[in-house]
DNA sequence: CGAATCACCTGATCGC
DNA sequence: TGCGATCAGGTGATTC
């Protein structure tokens, strides 16, 4: 489910679900050998904790409290959701029940995804290293990419997804915004104009804004943290259609393999 | 060092 | 219907 707007949507959704006056009361880990180990001590550190925040760094979910923060990466699979009594379902790795009595649930089929902690002001290995936000203009700018690119010989569509270049964009964002820009996923990073450069800055930050007002992209089971599913994915313009028309051209996209993940672009529009 | 590949897991889908 | 092969939104380790 989770690229940057995916995740942002899920922040939105559990800030308005939980509203500002929420508490945990508990956490139950059934399952702690995610992709990393959740911490034992968890539950013991963020019981009765009342919740202050819950932001978004990257593609990671941050519930904040006095006492620290959980961290939350969805890896391919994972999600949040209000659990009712009775709603347990195979994958469930984590309940966070709330003082009020209702119950948050993890939910990781692949077991990709993470559940840590992070030290009031302190910091995590999953977050060091981490480039600028796409969505801030000051951080993400034409500048920065260029840099990043100058001398690169990997495909530009592998440089955008390296989440210490620019966070939040993964397969299928990268994808979007490519076309959008015009650019050739395979196409060397080291060998695109700062023209070029410029546009796709624009086009990676126009996509995922997009993809945010339009709450994500459902994909197989990706919802929203009220059950609510996205829209984005009607909106795509390239992921998932090799072989159908080009929308700008009506030559059939081609699909292959760009950065070891499955990849579509238009050889018409796209140089 | 950078770039490519593999490994981690389960489930859905497709072709036979 | 059943079964094996293939693919999937991510990331980190390993290999070349």
């Amino acid at each position: 489910m989770p690229e940057l707007p995916e995740v942002e949507t899920v922040r939105a959704g559990l800030e308005r679900l939980i509203g500002t006056e929420a508490r945990i009361a508990r956490i139950e880990l059934m399952r702690p050998d995610l992709r990393v180990r959740i911490p034992p001590s968890l539950g013991r550190r963020l019981a009765g904790q009342p919740i202050t925040g819950i932001r978004r760094r990257a593609k990671f979910l941050l519930i904040d409290t006095p006492a620290g923060s959980l961290l939350c990466h969805f890896g391919m699979t994972g999600t949040w959701r209000l659990a009712p009594p009775g709603d347990e379902r195979p994958h469930d790795h984590c309940y966070l029940h709330l003082a009020d009595h209702r119950r948050l649930a993890f939910r990781d089929p692949r077991r990709f995804g993470m559940l840590g902690l992070v030290e009031p002001h302190g910091r995590h290995p999953s977050l060091d290293g981490l480039g600028p936000e796409p969505l801030d203009a000051q951080q993400f700018t034409l500048e920065h990419l260029a840099q990043r690119c100058r001398r690169r010989k990997a495909p530009i569509k592998a440089v955008i997804m390296d989440q210490a270049v620019v966070v939040g964009v993964g397969n299928i964002y990268a994808q979007e915004a490519l076309f959008r820009a015009g650019i050739r996923p395979q196409r060397p990073a080291g060998a695109i104009t700062r023209a070029r450069l410029a546009r796709l800055v624009d086009e990676i930050r126009l996509v995922l804004a997009e993809a945010i007002v339009a709450g994500g992209s459902t994909i197989s089971d990706f919802r929203q943290a009220g059950g609510d599913s996205g829209y984005f994915q009607h909106r795509f313009r390239v992921y998932g259609r090799a072989g159908e028309a080009c929308v700008a051209c009506g030559a059939r996209l081609t699909g292959g393999v760009v950065g070891g993940r499955g990849t579509t672009w238009c050889r018409t529009c796209q140089r």
